[in-house]
DNA sequence: CTACCGCTGTTACCATCGGTTACCGAAACA
DNA sequence: TGTTTCGGTAACCGATGGTAACAGCGGTAG
């Protein structure tokens, strides 16, 4: 990871929380806790998150169900889960899971970490994992914009040169569409990194792909301003 | 493990079969599976397969009788079976019989993906690695590569002579499409080396590849540039 | 042994990208 | 209406990447 991985850890347990918060981040991850299946939801939608810890007991819905829920929504998304350490549980695990990697409880934070390195590692070695498939390509208002090649092509048919972080920044938009984005969760989406005091630099991309988008800041079609929020990005996006 | 190591996993319990293909998978193994042993042979006839996991209890032939016709005729394809749990006595005929290690269940699949990695090591360190397939060539857009004979063939049918630097690279490429690659990991899977700071080599070499492919590093049709990332191969790569 | 040649990495120079600063106009506020 | 705050973007500059030129190395021919 160039940048710090960002780890979420979910369990209902104060005391666990902070102490992993506190551990994982004095070894150089970003760390963000959640106490329960719905504030992680919350999360995910709202911050790049690299890699999630998710214990396997929590109140409402519990860590399995989460994990078939994480599989379909973001199918990629590197997952640690934590298991107590009964038989049954073990089975249940060892049936149901569709996690990277497991630990079981009481753990040691230095196992945790290790396995939390090592599933980063190999998700970020291109060893494994299917590649993205072959056109899956966006839709919206006529453009189209295919995620594995990174080629934008205009209502026209034309092909757009995007540069790297015009394309992060699209990504992200069409990603999260029909909401608002603060500069904040766009800047981690993007670029994975948080606004330093007088940050303009999404203001500036957002005027660059705007322009490649030949859309108007004034009269905007796609990308929208909500003064005093952050960006809209208005159209449907659909999959094709 | 240079390529992915194919593993077969023959059970005739649904759920476990499926287990078993995505946590492996996730693992950065390739798996296949089989209902039983009619299956297994089957499969073993039209692929090449590294590893097999073997249920001792199968419907029709039993994992014993299997392993003792396998040993006869692939006396060296490495076998790591599962034993239901506490049958001391099936452990020990497993082993006599000629599988490599064995997993009781029910089993923890961490377990198995250790045993299973402890088992390739071993084998592979003995033979050092399997003979390139005969004559597999692979396309994208128009080209051709013999990794055989390390022969490139442009779109209008002309040979393309390539270095032994530029071939491994491309190799890499071609063996990783669609996804973006860091210029440690092309270092890595190409030249077996880390990078030093101000190391330039992969970009010289990507230039030079560029050259041969005929690609625009302006406007590149195959290899393009993630700036902050690294290189992206974005034809779709097909086996002929 | 020597001269030559092709391959690979280093150096150096230049183009492009992306973030910062600065200035301006528009919107919100008083 | 005057003032303040926010957002758009031109202009600038450091960082990143492309590649020509060069140097060192090993292989090969004479």
């Amino acid at each position: 990871m160039d940048t710090q991985a960002h780890i979420l850890v979910v369990d209902d347990d104060r005391e666990i929380r902070d102490l992993l918060a506190r551990f994982l981040a004095r070894h150089g991850l970003r760390v963000t806790t959640a106490r329960d299946g719905a504030e992680m939801m919350r999360l995910l939608d709202e911050r790049r998150v690299d890699l999630v810890v998710l214990d396997l007991m929590l109140p409402g819905e519990d860590g399995l169900s989460l994990t078939r829920r994480l599989r379909e929504a973001r199918s990629s998304l590197p997952i640690v889960m934590l298991t107590a350490m009964g038989e049954d549980t073990d089975r249940i695990v060892g049936l149901e899971m569709g996690a990277d990697d497991y630990v079981p409880k009481p753990f040691n934070p230095r196992e945790l970490l290790a396995r939390i390195k090592a599933v980063l590692r190999r998700v970020q070695s291109a060893a494994d994992g299917p590649a993205l498939p072959h056109g899956a390509r966006l839709r919206f208002q006529g453009w189209s914009l295919d995620l594995a090649t990174r080629d934008l092509t205009s209502p026209d048919g034309i092909m757009v040169a995007l540069s790297a972080g015009e394309f992060s920044l699209l990504q992200v938009f069409v990603e999260h569409p029909r909401r608002v984005l603060s500069r904040d969760q766009l800047l981690d989406f993007a670029r994975g990194r948080t606004a330093v005091p007088f940050d303009r630099s999404i203001d500036i991309q957002v005027s660059r792909l705007r322009r490649r988008l030949g859309d108007d800041a004034k009269d905007p079609q796609l990308i929208k301003t909500v003064r005093g929020g952050g960006y809209l990005f208005t159209a449907e996006v659909e999959k094709a």
